[in-house]
DNA sequence: TTTGTATTTAAGTATTTGCTTAAATAATTA
DNA sequence: TAATTATTTAAGCAAATACTTAAATACAAA
């Protein structure tokens, strides 16, 4: 009995389809973590903070909230989701609660973050 | 009558936020279409994708199918959307169509790709 | 022309997402 | 202490997502 989701062609390179499940394989664990940073990223609202951050360097809530013009609560799920993931850290002061992009993924985020350009559109 | 989402605190930095206002509404379009396309490469299947079209330069919904282990419609909708958006693209070979990676977004996949390593997290 | 192969499209559905409102924490100030 | 402020958490819900199966297209070969 054949595999129903598999193609029957005569021309897969079954050698090639070998080589790629092997090299998936191979980086499985980075391609988990990558796509999770990139999930979170890929939400414009996400993409804005974290876009912010790096000019900023820290902001709070609060000021996601005047700035994006989102409610509070709102903006504190998007900072919880990215926290949880280790995009972002937090620090207290007071009552106000200081985001800032994680030391870990900064130099990853600059590079996506890089690409943002004034006017056009990315290269 | 208070805006019910903003902040009331005295702390809070008017000026910043005015520039972030500001610094934000310049890139709009630009972080647009950058999220547009994270938030298709963060799906682990499409990233994957991209990933082995990297590396083979061109597949066919099939090998798709064959390496990830999926139907062929579930991959078919998966490389529809990126090339509704120009991620990928395609080129008829009798029967079998072959996706690539776009041109115009080689590089910023290229940029994050690079971040795909074996074994280890990200740096 | 009929049959078969590769792919896409469409309809249906379970799950996930991103907000809302209301309530709960936590720290500050009166 | 009580009242205020900043933030988080929880519950609920509409919309989006990613699959499924079945049907439709497009090309090739018999």
């Amino acid at each position: 009995m054949k595999l129903e989701t598999s193609c029957i062609r005569a021309e897969a390179d079954q050698a090639q389809i070998l080589r790629c499940k092997e090299d998936l394989n191979e980086v499985s664990t980075s391609i988990e973590g990558i796509s999770k940073i990139m999930a979170l990223a890929g939400n414009e609202v996400r993409f804005k903070i974290l876009f912010l951050l790096q000019r900023e360097t820290e902001l709070c809530p609060c000021d996601f909230a005047d700035i994006l013009e989102m409610s509070v609560p709102a903006i504190s799920q998007h900072l919880r989701k990215m926290k949880d993931i280790n995009v972002i850290s937090a620090r207290r002061d007071g009552q106000t609660i200081f985001y800032s992009i994680s030391k870990e993924n900064e130099a990853f985020l600059a590079a996506i973050l890089s690409n943002v350009a004034s006017g056009r559109k990315i290269a």
